[in-house]
DNA sequence: CGGCCTGGTTATCGCTTGTTAACCTCCAAT
DNA sequence: ATTGGAGGTTAACAAGCGATAACCAGGCCG
């Protein structure tokens, strides 16, 4: 049997966890696979037991976390569709605030170094995020009346303020959450204002 | 005579600025000297002619920038001091919105690739972040009544929002530059929401 | 008991990388 | 005219890298 794809958990999660605190700190190519073996307690060449090569390690990270982020969204964003437009934003919003928050190494690795990734997890993390970006851009337009190209950037640019917690940190988490919750709304709102008067 | 620092542009720049753009597409690490040169039409080690390393390359390209970053600002801020502090803080904003819109590349460099620094370099470098990260607390404390760790916190979140520009780009210059303005004032103006009611 | 996955080990290979050395070629100024 | 520096060349080297091979230990299953 080729190397498979599924022994559910554990080892394989585990390497990728610590991977990705190693890739945030230096990048995927100033962190070599005898690093990753000494931060799991084993020697390099073992980590070609759980995955093929070095980038099918950072595919396999890459893929993960943005397939979460896209069916959690998706999930919540359903959700909330019951309670009106706002609501949807909100639980976006309070989504990828509670996931950045979690996981700030992982946010940072994948828009870092997503050029590092071979040609068909690259296509498959970009359309992920494509259909990720389309949830936030419909919320915006539902909720703020913006227009699609500016629902876009703003939803970039939203993605960048709450990504930015790996380089501040100070508050406590539930603080911090809360301001970017605020923060993130607010700049939502203000996105609309070229168009149309706040609807 | 060492290696100096004189010559006052031009071959140096220039190379520091097409490092600039490889460097911010696949990373410091994931740029050979080979391409350095291919990309300048010469031969890798012809660059050792103009920096002592790939290392020193990295340093002047970020010590530049936060240099610039920095003095620009600083005068900025000034010169607005005396229309009051909603000017000042516009100020910055406007300041460093045009910044990273016409230099996307370095934006995205320094905040990936500071890592990679010698120690000294990466030292300086942290020092300007630093006082510029100063005159941004100062001017939303004084805009916006926010107490100190939550302006510090809202600036980086706000770098964050205007720094996003290399990932999106798809609205014309003056339309993104006029949407960034504004979703970041409004960002900074609900920073303050926690403690005060506004000002 | 015997077999065989699973997850390790060490040794080794070949390629790439950063860096240096030695040499060449224009200008510009003495 | 010559000299010297600035900027470039090719060749070579040592180190580090990703990857492979061959081998080994233990726990689970028949």
């Amino acid at each position: 049997m080729p190397i498979a794809e599924e022994p559910p958990r554990s080892r394989r999660q585990q390497i990728i966890d610590v991977a990705a605190e190693l890739f945030a700190e230096r990048g995927f190519h100033g962190v070599s696979i005898y690093d990753l073996g000494a931060a799991m307690g084993t020697s390099g060449a073992a980590l070609y037991k759980h995955f093929a090569n070095k980038e099918a390690l950072l595919g396999a990270m890459l893929v993960g976390i943005s397939d979460r982020l896209l069916a959690e969204g998706r999930g919540r964003s359903e959700a909330a569709a019951g309670e009106g437009a706002d609501a949807v934003l909100e639980a976006l919003v309070g989504w990828h605030v509670e996931f950045a928050l979690s996981h700030p190494a992982l946010i940072t690795v994948q828009f870092r170094d997503l050029a590092s990734l071979g040609e068909k997890d690259r296509h498959t993390v970009r359309q992920r995020q494509r259909e990720y970006v389309e949830r936030w851009v419909e919320a915006i337009r539902a909720a703020t009346g913006a227009d699609e190209e500016q629902a876009r950037s703003g939803a970039h640019a939203v993605f960048g303020l709450i990504n930015s917690t790996p380089h501040s940190a100070r508050l406590e988490r539930s603080e911090m959450a809360a301001l970017l919750h605020r923060m993130a709304m607010a700049a939502l709102r203000a996105a609309a204002a070229g168009a149309q008067p706040p609807a």
